[in-house]
DNA sequence: TGGATGAGCGATACCAGGTGTCAAGGGTAC
DNA sequence: GTACCCTTGACACCTGGTATCGCTCATCCA
């Protein structure tokens, strides 16, 4: 499993500690392969503040090791980054599963639509939600 | 001012009745120009429900008279929708304001992207954040 | 080595945005 | 007239997240 790894390099290395919580919640992380609420985090770490939970997560997010995900209906999950660079997502209304997706083109299309407004971008956001391959396959 | 005009008209003919607490939420969005969260909505009419705001600006989303901006903080706010159909948003970080855009090549690019990961497509969102063009002339 | 410092911690209260429930009001159709 | 049902306001409650506070513990430096 690669979360681990390099990120508590990544972790030290800004000047971060890799405590003790910190390491449960990115094990925690990392033996989760879907979408996770908080709360869901925070329930299987009972010996952790729900407090320290959200910090650690918001602390993650900043350094790009998990990222934010947001719903059609306006709920909130969390999901370990994978690529740990820039992406859109691909959300699956029936499942729940998100796939990261990163496309040039499309991040063109949107810088392109920010130089006609005469917008300074600083940063987008994109996500897709619709049905997944494997879940269009069921009856 | 047109938000009222063609709306009334919009809620009848999907069947739901323009009653006097819808009529003041209207009224209340036709008269502002900056997005508003629903508590700025439901201070500014006192004599409606909280409860009945969110219901009828929840109604609103789906009739695509309002419509849902998300900040990049997570914050919500809404805005009425001037063109009625799909678009997306230039959110200014400096001054709150909200632009509409539709752009068919960023669709495009989605569907597209959509189709490459053989995901069938719902819906999607697509939010720019940074500063408009006013915002940049001040110092 | 030992004290100062400050990052990080858990507990807790609190906030914002939003929903569920329930009894009552009031059009509308028959 | 009355039965029906959409809509309402009041209120409790939920979820996601933040602020505060006193404490712990690693680190640094004299």
């Amino acid at each position: 499993m690669s979360t681990t790894e390099g990120t508590t390099e990544r972790l030290e290395d800004t000047g971060y500690r890799l405590t003790a919580p910190r390491r449960a919640v990115l094990e925690a992380i990392a033996r989760t392969n879907r979408p996770f609420t908080i709360e869901e985090l925070s329930d299987r770490l009972p010996n952790i503040g729900r407090a320290t939970v959200f910090r650690t997560i918001k602390l993650f997010n900043e350094l790009d090791i998990v990222c934010r995900v947001p719903l059609e209906d306006g709920g909130i999950r969390y999901e370990r980054s994978r690529s740990g660079r820039h992406h859109h997502h691909l959300i699956c209304s029936e499942c729940g599963s998100v796939t990261e997706f990163s496309d040039p083109t499309l991040d063109e299309a949107i810088e392109q639509n920010a130089e006609t407004a005469s917008f300074e971008l600083d940063g987008h956001s994109a996500e897709l939600y619709g049905r997944c391959a494997p879940c269009q396959r069921l009856p």
